[in-house]
Order: C-alpha cells, then sequence, then structure tokens
DNA sequence: CGTCTATTTGAATGTACTCAAAAGCGGTGG
DNA sequence: CCACCGCTTTTGAGTACATTCAAATAGACG
C-alpha cells in the first residue's frame, strides 16, 4: 500500500539495515498527508515529531514580534525536518512547518527515535544527519557573514537550484533574511546583465 | 604529567566509560601548546584534527576577499572545535582557528576519530556533540535573521556572558557581522540608559 | 616608556527597509 | 471560458540603518 522504498533508500545511504531491521523501522513510521498550506507544527505546540518528507515540499520559519517570517528551512522530497532544538529537548516549538504544495511525510515521534538510537546502527544513521546538518548551518553562516544579499542570493540558487525553482521569491527572500522588494531589484539586475543564459 | 581529568569529564557527559575506554581514548590524543595568536589552522591547509581546547580560549574565523574577517566560533575552555566541513569531508580549510591567549588543546585525527566511532559509546558521544552543535548554529541563524543588532548583541552577552568578556569587541563585531564603529556605538548607547547595573 | 591595537567619535556615503501603488499571475467559481 | 480574487512581484520615493574613512583617545603588552 503504502511505499516505503524512497525513505529506506535514504535511511540506507548512512546504514545498511538487514530485513528485520528494515521492518523495525518502517513499523515505527506513521503516513500523513498534508494538503497545500497545512502545518505539521506551529509555534507554541510541543514538537514531538520529526518528519521525513516523501512527496511534495515542506518550509520551516518563525515568526518574529512585528509579524515578520524567517524561513529556517526547506524540505523538498527526501530530506528530514523538525524544530531539532525544540524537539530533542521537549521545547515548546519556536516554529511552524508548512506544506508549500500537497504533500506526504512520514513522522517518528521522539519516544521512537530514542529506542532507535539503542540500535548503533540508527544511532550511526542520526549521527550523520545531525553531523550534515550541522555542516550545512555552518555554511551557511558563514555565507550570511561574508556575502552581499546578491551573492547570498546566488550562492542558495547555486546550491538548491530546484528548490529556488519551486518556491517564491518572498520565500527565498525570508530564508537570504531581506525584503521582498529588495531582493525583487537584486533579481531584475541579474537577469538584466545575464541575459543569453536565461530559459526560454 | 598531563591532566586527562576535564577532558574525560567532558566526553563522560555524553557517554559513561569504563577503564579500558578511558585509556584507549586518552592513548589517541596528542597534546599541544599554543601561544597568544598562535594558529592551529589556515585557510587552504588540511584540516587534519578535531580540538578540544583545555586551557585558554580559541577562535574561528573565515576571511574574505577584501580581508574582511567574520567570527565563526569562540572556543573557551571545555570546548571542542574544528573546521566541522573540511575536517570531515577532507577539504581544505575554509577557516583559521587562532589563540586568543595561551592555550592548551588536545588533537584528534580524522583516522583515530573514525576509529573512536566504531565503538557505540563514542559514536554517542559524536553524535550528541554534532546534535548540539547543530542545535545552536541553528538557534544562531534565527537571531541573526529575526533579531537587530543591538538584540543580537544582547542575547550573544547572555548566552555566553563568559566569551564576552574574555574576547575585543571587535571580535564581538565580527561575529554578529558588523563592524566595530557601528557595534561600539550600540554598546555606548546601552551603557547609558543601563546606568546603575553596569560593571564598576 | 613606547608601540601596537582597540575603541570612540563624527561626517559622508551606501545599503536595505518602509510604505504605497500598480502590474502580473494562478486559481476558482460562475 | 471568462471574470474576479488574492497573493506575489515590481517600481519608486522617502527614510533608517549600517558602513567607510579619518582622526583622536585609550588600553594592553613587551
Amino acid at each position: 500500500m503504502i511505499d516505503y522504498d524512497a525513505i529506506l533508500t535514504n535511511v540506507g545511504r548512512h546504514a545498511r539495515l538487514d530485513e528485520e531491521e528494515a521492518e523495525y523501522f518502517i513499523s515505527l513510521l506513521k503516513f500523513r498527508r498534508l494538503e497545500r498550506k497545512g502545518l505539521l507544527l506551529k509555534e507554541g505546540q510541543a514538537c514531538k515529531y520529526f518528519y521525513y518528507v516523501h512527496a511534495g515540499a515542506l518550509r520551516a520559519y518563525c515568526r518574529d514580534g512585528r509579524g515578520r517570517e524567517s524561513t529556517i528551512m526547506f524540505a523538498p522530497a527526501d530530506w528530514w525536518v523538525t524544530d531539532m532544538y525544540c524537539f530533542l529537548n521537549g521545547r515548546k516549538a519556536m516554529m511552524f512547518i508548512e506544506a508549500l504544495e500537497e504533500s506526504e511525510v512520514f513522522q517518528l515521534s521522539k519516544a521512537q527515535l530514542d529506542e532507535l538510537l539503542e540500535r548503533p546502527k540508527f544511532e550511526r544513521w542520526f549521527r550523520m544527519l545531525m553531523q550534515n546538518a550541522y555542516t550545512r548551518e555552518q555554511l551557511r553562516a558563514i555565507d550570511n557573514l561574508s556575502l552581499s544579499v546578491e551573492e547570498r542570493y546566488e550562492s542558495f540558487v547555486n546550491k538548491y537550484p530546484h528548490i529556488a525553482k519551486q518556491v517564491t521569491q518572498k520565500q527565498i527572500a525570508s530564508y537570504l533574511g531581506v525584503t521582498p522588494e529588495f531582493l525583487s531589484g537584486i533579481v531584475a539586475k541579474k537577469a538584466g546583465r545575464g541575459r543569453g543564459k536565461g530559459a526560454n
């Protein structure tokens, strides 16, 4: 019925699972479907689950005092996402996680993850996820500290060309930490300079 | 001769080691002393080691095209530090790691870490390090995206009061991503408003 | 004590934001 | 299929935030 191939392949990238392990892993997952703009998590809620995006795309963002949104990360198909700090430490969520389009996810609770982590193979798998997430965040921090907005935009598009096509410019602006109006100007300038390479 | 208590206590926070494990761990460490302004790592070098700060304090930073420095992290005593992305992926370093004062570190090579990670207890230890590092970076990213410079400065001082006293204002400015001149103004304004609370 | 660097101050400049309004685009219902 | 609605994108004027450059002062270290 439900297709577990993608998620097993994903986990398999860091842990070679045998039959029993694969079945055990799958037995913990709960499948969930979301309509466009549906929320998996709201600020203030308990953050109970770690999500694997099976289809569609999600966005995690925070809202500050004045209602401005900051996009923390995009999670297209085959990514894992949650408000990790709050999930791991049992705090109330600081983020919203929203479906950018109709999506399907598998969820894993904290207790289930802890159970998984008792097994060395799964601990390695999760260690690799955290390690990659950390280095990715660090590279992002370097970009934010040392590049101009234009360069950050380029860097984003280069790193995540697929995401850049999937999401609105406004959402990219909120990921880069600038206003949509300002990013619009930057993109127009680049398109002007770069004629010839453009689509169509 | 060399005092391993601190580093064993540090590791012990996430992994209860028995005699054999502690000795094995210690056998992998190389002790190293650094004078003030000494460099553990330079941009472009192979990043071979993961460092534990036994005494003193380090700073990891990048330099961009125009020579501007961005501080990635401070590593006071009892912290671990390296250019993690380059260390784990065998790339040439993007960062400098410098001693802010006379310091002592233990170093662990990539091969040694990989050996350690074959043991579940050490894998858990390292997983916890990566997990904490990731969530810390993510919280920093949220601060950078949603707070004003003044608020970011406050947040930094609240999170790391000890570091804030140990490092120069210029270094804090480069951590926050602003010029030292600008931060100077902010700090003066806060001190003016906050009279009465200030240190003598 | 002298040197080197950090910090402060200020003026001029540049970068990014706010607010407002128009134009574009996609989806929905009639 | 068309017309309308809501949201995104664009454009521009005015403003606020942050940088640059320069010079004076203050602190730290040898």
